[in-house]
DNA sequence: CCAGTGACTCGGA
DNA sequence: ATCCGAGCCACTG
């Protein structure tokens, strides 16, 4: 069966909705959890964005996109979501967490 | 069917 | 840091 447009449109909303406040997620991570392309992902929040967080999800290397990236950066910083020369840390507020599970014993040294 | 475009990403120069 | 090409998926003329 091949997956309707929408079911994908729905999976791709459910998973930003999913990002808690403060974090920030990138297309190509959502495209991974819901199994399509970032370009799909990009698609879906271009198109039904509005019902979701769609501020929360950046690019790859933490910066916004062209259209909307001015209001990106205002509504992320409003949740504490800080940003350098208008790209945010990945590495410290990227979602979901990298490796969390199954790894209890990080290495110390 | 072909070409162009876009809230993307990676690798190379 | 910046630009370009290729891969990618969906839409439009």
């Amino acid at each position: 069966m091949t997956p309707d447009p929408r079911d994908v449109d729905e999976a791709v909303f459910d998973v930003v909705e999913r990002i808690p406040a403060g974090r920030v997620s990138s297309y190509g991570a959502i495209g991974e959890l819901v199994g399509v392309g970032p370009r799909r992902v990009a698609r879906a929040l271009a198109q039904g964005g509005a019902a979701v967080p769609w501020h929360r999800v950046v690019r790859a290397d933490g910066s916004a996109a062209e259209p909307v990236r001015a209001r990106q950066l205002e509504l992320l910083a409003a949740e504490g979501v800080p940003a350098r020369n208008g790209k945010v840390d990945l590495a410290a507020v990227g979602w979901p967490d990298r490796a969390t599970p199954v790894r209890r014993r990080p290495p110390a040294g």
